[in-house]
RNA sequence: GCUGGUGUAGCUCAAACGGUAGAGCAACUGACUUGUAAUCAGUAGGUUGUAGGUUCAAGUCCUAUCACCAGCUCCA
C-alpha cells in the first residue's frame, strides 16, 4: 500500500504497516526519535496501524505536539505509581495543561504530603525503568464500564462518551481511559518532576467532592526541566509582593481593607513618574483631559446596563435617601462631557483622558498583590468620533500602545474577544464594531488572534498581551469598539447635512490599571527600574563626615533639576551603604571623598558595578539629563 | 465565594509533650572617620491578627472572625 509524507512524497509500505515501520522505512533515526505520528491530520499512536493512502507525518521530539503527548503519558505514570503506593485511591483526570499536567485522585479523607510527593515520583522513576511498554486496546463501551466496575468516576465519564467504543491505555498493572495517544514505553519518560498538591472540585463543581490534585511537569531534555524550574525560581524572586515590600514601594492594611493597595513614598513616586509620561504624551495625541467623581446616581448606572450586567462587581450606597453606585469604570462621566454641549462633525473626535480611580468587588479569593485588586487607577480614554473616521482612531491608539510599550521595552502580542453571552445592543451593531476593529488590525498588518465570546458586555476588544523578561505574558491594554452607549445616551452630533447622527464611541487603557502595570513593571525589571522609573535615581554617599557638606549642596543642585535624588551621610563605612544603594537597586550612586570635594569632582557607581570615576559636576549633570530625558533603559550613555 | 494551609518585634524566622516568648537584621545610644556589596559595643522593642472558650496554666487545644498564600477554567 501506499502513504502519503508531508512534502507530498508518496512511499510504497507494507500491509499492516505501523507508524513505527513507516519511519524505519524512512531512516532508523527517525525511527529513534519518533514519538507519534499524525495520520490524515489526527495525532496517533507511533505503532498505530496505517492504512492505504493516509497522509502520514512523524512527530519527533522536536515537534511541538510530543511535548503534550510526553506531558500526558507522565500524567499516567503518576496515576500507575499513586496507585502502587495508596491502594483506595480512586483515579478520575488527568490532563496536559501549559508547560505541564495534573491529575486529581479521590484519596477520601487523606491528603498528599509533599513526602508523598518525593516517594511517588521515586516510584514513577522506578516504573519509568521497568520499560513498561504502553499499548492502546479499544473496546465496547459495556466492556469498559464492567472493567472500571470499582473506578466510579472512570464510569461517569464512560457513560458520558457518546461513541459505541472507548480506547484504553494499558501500562504494565495499570489501565486508564484515555484517547491518547502516548508514549509507546514508560522508559520514554524521564525528565518530569511534582510540583503541588492542591484541592480541587471533581469537574470544577463545588458541589462535587472535593479531590487531591497533583501537579507536575514534564520535558523532552534535562536541560529543559531544568530551565523550566529555573524560570520557577526566577519568578518567585521577581514576585512584585516581595519586590515591593523590600523597595517600599506599596503594602496593604488588613485595617483598610482586603485588595486596597496602599502606595509608599517609593511607590508614589513611581506611580507619578508613570502618571506624569501619561499626562503628557495624552496631551501631545489631542486628549482632552478630564474628571469625573466616584460616585455616581444607581440610575445612571441602570440606564448604561452596567446596572443589569456588572451589577456584582459593584459597590452601592445611599446618600439622602438615593442610591448611588461606586464606579466600577469611568465612561459615565465621559459621556457627560460629550453631552455637555452641542457637538459639530467638526469638533470630532473628542478624545477624554481620566487617571481613573475605579472600584470593583473581586471575589476575595481571588485577590493578588497588585495584579488582582479592588480598588485601581485606569488610565482611560473615551474617543468619540464620526463611524468614518473610527479606522483612524483605532490606528492612532495601536500607535499609542506601541511606542509607550517600547519604552519600556516590552513586546506584545494581540488578541481580538468577539461578542459575549451576556451583552447589550443589536447584532447589527456588535458586527460593525468588530469589523471596525479587524479593519484597523489589517491596516496596520499585525498578527492577531481571535478569543471568541470574550468581549465586554457593550462591544468587542483588541487586547494586548505584553511579554516580560522571563516570558510571561500579561494583559494590559485594550481597545474597546462600542456603538451601544451613544445609543442609550442618546449621544450625537450635527453632521454636514445639518442632522442629528451617532457618534461612534472607543473605550481603550494603554497601561490598564496603573496599579497592575506597576506590578508587572516589577516584576519585569525584577524591581531594578530604569534611571527614568526608578523611585530614587541617584543616592549620595559620603565617604567620611568631612565631606558631607559637598553631597548637601550636590543633592540640592540635583533636586533643582527635578532629579529623584537623596543623600547617605550615616556615619557607616561607605562599603555598607553602597551595599544598601545597591540592594534597593538604585541606578547612580555618588561617592564623594576627599578628592572630589577638593577638585568639585563626582565618581558614579553604577548599579551594575561599573565606576565612571572623577567627572565634572557638569558632565555629569548633562548625561544625567539626557538619560532621564530618553527614558533609556541604559544606566549610562 | 469554595477547599486546604498560614498569621509570633519594623523585616526574616525560632520556641519538643500546653508550663515565664527568643535570635539576626533594622531602630536608638556610644566608639571608630572610614575610597566602591554589610566596623564594634550597648540599649530598647511583643496583650503571639482579632474576639470568645477549654484549662491550675494557651503562641501551642476548640469556636467565630479578619487577613495572607496555593488551588478551584484549560474537556478520558
Amino acid at each position: 500500500m501506499n502513504v502519503l509524507l508531508p512534502d507530498g512524497a508518496k512511499l510504497d509500505v507494507q500491509d499492516g504497516a505501523t507508524a513505527y515501520d513507516l519511519a524505519k522505512q524512512i531512516s532508523i533515526g527517525l525511527a529513534k526519535k519518533a514519538m507519534a505520528a499524525e495520520v490524515n491530520g489526527t495525532l496517533k499512536d507511533i505503532t498505530a496501524e496505517l492504512s492505504d493512502g493516509d497522509t502520514v507525518k512523524i512527530i519527533t521530539e522536536k515537534d511541538p505536539e510530543s511535548l503534550e503527548i510526553i506531558r500526558h503519558s507522565t500524567a499516567h505514570l503518576m496515576a500507575q505509581a499513586v496507585r502502587r503506593l495508596f491502594k483506595d485511591v480512586k483515579v478520575t483526570i488527568g490532563p496536559v495543561i501549559k508547560d505541564g499536567f495534573y491529575y486529581d485522585f479521590d484519596m477520601g479523607d487523606k491528603k498528599f504530603t509533599p513526602d508523598d510527593l518525593k516517594a511517588i515520583e521515586k516510584m514513577m522513576s522506578k516504573i519509568a525503568g521497568e520499560a513498561q511498554p504502553v499499548s492502546r486496546r479499544v473496546i465496547s463501551k459495556e466492556d469498559a464500564l464492567k472493567e472500571f466496575s470499582d473506578e466510579k468516576y472512570k464510569v461517569e465519564l464512560i457513560s458520558a462518551i457518546d461513541d459505541e467504543t472507548v480506547s484504553l491505555y494499558d501500562q504494565g498493572d495499570f489501565t486508564d481511559l484515555c484517547r491518547g495517544p502516548h508514549v509507546d514505553n514508560t522508559k520514554r519518560i524521564k525528565h518530569y518532576k511534582l510540583l503541588s498538591v492542591a484541592g480541587a472540585y471533581w469537574r470544577g463543581d463545588e458541589n462535587n467532592p472535593m479531590l487531591q490534585r497533583i501537579y507536575g511537569t514534564s520535558w523532552q531534555t534535562k536541560e529543559d526541566l531544568e530551565d523550566y524550574l529555573n524560570m520557577l525560581e526566577e519568578a518567585e524572586k521577581r514576585d512584585h509582593r516581595k519586590i515591593g515590600k523590600q523597595l517600599k514601594l506599596f503594602t496593604f492594611s488588613e485595617e483598610a481593607g482586603a485588595g486596597f493597595p496602599i502606595y509608599l513614598p517609593n511607590g508614589g513616586a513611581l506611580r507619578n513618574v508613570l502618571e506624569t509620561y501619561e499626562k503628557q504624551e495624552h496631551i501631545k495625541r489631542g486628549y482632552d483631559i478630564v474628571y469625573g467623581p466616584s460616585i455616581l446616581k444607581q440610575d445612571l448606572w441602570k440606564k448604561s446596563g452596567h446596572y443589569d450586567n456588572y451589577r456584582e462587581n459593584m459597590y452601592f450606597t445611599k446618600i439622602d435617601d438615593i442610591d448611588y453606585g461606586v464606579k466600577p469604570m469611568n465612561c459615565l462621566a465621559h459621556m457627560m462631557v460629550f453631552n455637555s454641549e452641542i457637538r459639530s462633525y467638526r469638533d470630532l473626535p473628542q478624545r477624554y483622558f481620566e487617571l481613573g480611580t475605579v472600584h470593583r468587588h473581586e471575589k476575595s479569593g481571588v485577590l493578588h498583590g497588585l495584579l488582582r485588586v479592588r480598588a485601581f487607577t485606569q488610565d482611560d480614554a473615551h474617543l468619540f468620533c464620526t463611524p468614518e473616521q473610527l479606522n483612524e482612531e483605532i490606528i492612532g491608539i495601536i500607535d499609542f500602545v506601541d511606542e509607550v510599550m517600547g519604552k519600556f521595552g516590552f513586546e506584545y502580542e494581540i488578541e481580538v474577544s468577539t461578542k459575549p453571552e451576556k451583552y447589550i445592543g443589536t447584532d447589527d451593531n456588535w458586527e460593525k464594531a468588530t469589523n471596525a476593529l479587524f479593519e484597523a488590525l489589517k491596516t496596520k498588518g499585525l498578527n492577531y488572534e481571535i478569543n471568541e465570546g470574550d468581549g465586554a458586555f457593550y462591544g468587542p476588544k483588541i487586547d494586548i498581551k505584553l511579554k516580560d523578561a522571563i516570558g510571561r505574558y500579561w494583559q494590559c491594554a485594550t481597545i474597546q469598539a462600542d456603538f451601544n452607549l451613544p445609543e442609550k445616551f442618546d449621544l450625537n452630533y450635527i453632521g454636514e447635512d445639518g442632522q442629528k447622527h451617532r457618534p461612534a464611541m472607543l473605550h481603550r487603557v494603554i497601561l490598564g490599571s496603573v496599579d497592575r502595570f506597576i506590578g508587572v513593571l516589577t516584576e519585569h525589571f525584577a524591581g531594578a527600574f530604569p534611571l527614568w522609573i526608578a523611585p530614587v535615581q541617584v543616592r549620595i554617599i559620603n565617604v567620611t563626615d568631612a565631606h558631607a557638606d559637598y553631597c548637601k549642596e550636590i543633592e540640592k543642585k540635583l533636586k533643582a533639576e527635578g532629579f529623584r535624588v537623596d543623600s547617605d551621610l550615616r556615619n557607616e563605612k561607605m562599603g555598607f551603604k553602597i551595599s544598601e544603594a545597591q540592594m534597593e537597586k538604585v541606578p547612580h550612586m555618588i561617592i564623594i571623598g576627599q578628592n572630589e570635594v577638593d577638585n568639585n569632582l563626582v565618581s558614579v557607581r553604577l548599579r551594575n558595578g561599573d565606576n565612571k570615576n572623577e567627572l565634572d559636576f557638569s558632565t555629569y549633570l548633562s548625561v544625567l539629563r539626557e538619560l532621564d530625558k530618553n527614558k533609556t533603559l541604559e544606566l549610562w550613555r
